[in-house]
DNA sequence: TAATACAAAGAATTATATTCGCAAAACAAT
DNA sequence: ATTGTTTTGCGAATATAATTCTTTGTATTA
């Protein structure tokens, strides 16, 4: 599909990467436009999957997710392909799924309550997965950082 | 800080991780509690640190900024200890920013447009943050999953 | 130029957020 | 237990925002 994003639309996902509660209103006054409008515009960014999702973004802490991995997870090329990171972006706990290059594996990203907690996942969801051949895990010790928010230019194109 | 969540506060938690553009009156009807009282709930849960954020997830795609990669990056320890990391957090491209353990180092995401772009922000930002020794790259082809919504349990303790 | 979108404005309506006072419940201390 | 204190929820009132719909202007295209 094609995007074709005017700076009108850039502004609105600028502001709504940064506090994705911010009402209509508020992007009107600042854009000097309609709130009618700008809920067109939200609507139209939803809909062709510009805007994919809101999330509320939660302490770990708060609810016993001390844990956080990340985990290589070589596969058997033959047997999963396709199918193999399906069924680990099942697996709860697996908050990313990504393919990557080299090592004909997959890199995911894992959060538990505990390195306890971490090896029965490996154990019970991981090493069951159908071409799963090895795994290599990196304990994170400390996150420095972590909001998803891209770049998004002043202009495009 | 401590937290003390009981159910009400996990459920709010569950449907703002979900859709974080809820309104409280649905959250309250969920919960068959008045909308004024979700309110507070959700006020004293932002201010207790539990709800940290609220981001819209943009199409990386639609803003052009098409790869993604990892970086592991080996730094003297001597020298930049906590620094490096807070400076490597600076950087916009990069998203997120993890101490992990064993190679006395730091793991981080960055997107950027093309490898083109990776490669002079490594060069132009990277490599000229003190204490930085050496990079190793993991490029990513695919992401087959990434919402960073963690498992919010029934109950805690 | 006429016809066809397309986007925005503005008014009207509906829904939600927010505030506040009150009451009930939970909690703590003696 | 009982008293005092804090916390939490309710419900009504008000303010604010979302949403719908019609109209108007502006591009776009044939």
């Amino acid at each position: 599909m094609e995007y074709k994003l005017d700076e009108v639309d850039l502004t609105i996902l600028r502001m709504m990467q940064e506090n994705a509660r911010i009402n209509n209103s508020e992007i009107a006054r600042e854009l000097g436009m309609a709130p009618s409008a700008v809920l067109e515009r939200v609507k139209k960014l939803e809909q062709k999957e510009v805007l994919l999702a809101y999330h509320a973004k939660v302490n770990p802490n708060a609810i016993d997710q001390k844990m956080l991995s990340f985990i290589f997870i070589k596969v058997d090329e033959i047997i999963g392909d396709e199918e193999t990171g399906k069924l680990l972006a099942e697996i709860p706990e697996v908050l990313e799924v990504h393919d990557i290059a080299g090592d004909d594996g997959y890199m995911i990203k894992v959060r538990t309550s505990d390195s306890l907690a971490l090896v029965s996942l490996m154990r019970n969801s991981l090493s069951r997965i159908q071409g799963v051949i090895s795994t290599r895990t990196i304990i994170v010790l400390q996150t420095v950082k972590e909001d998803n928010k891209l770049i998004i230019p002043e202009k495009l194109n």
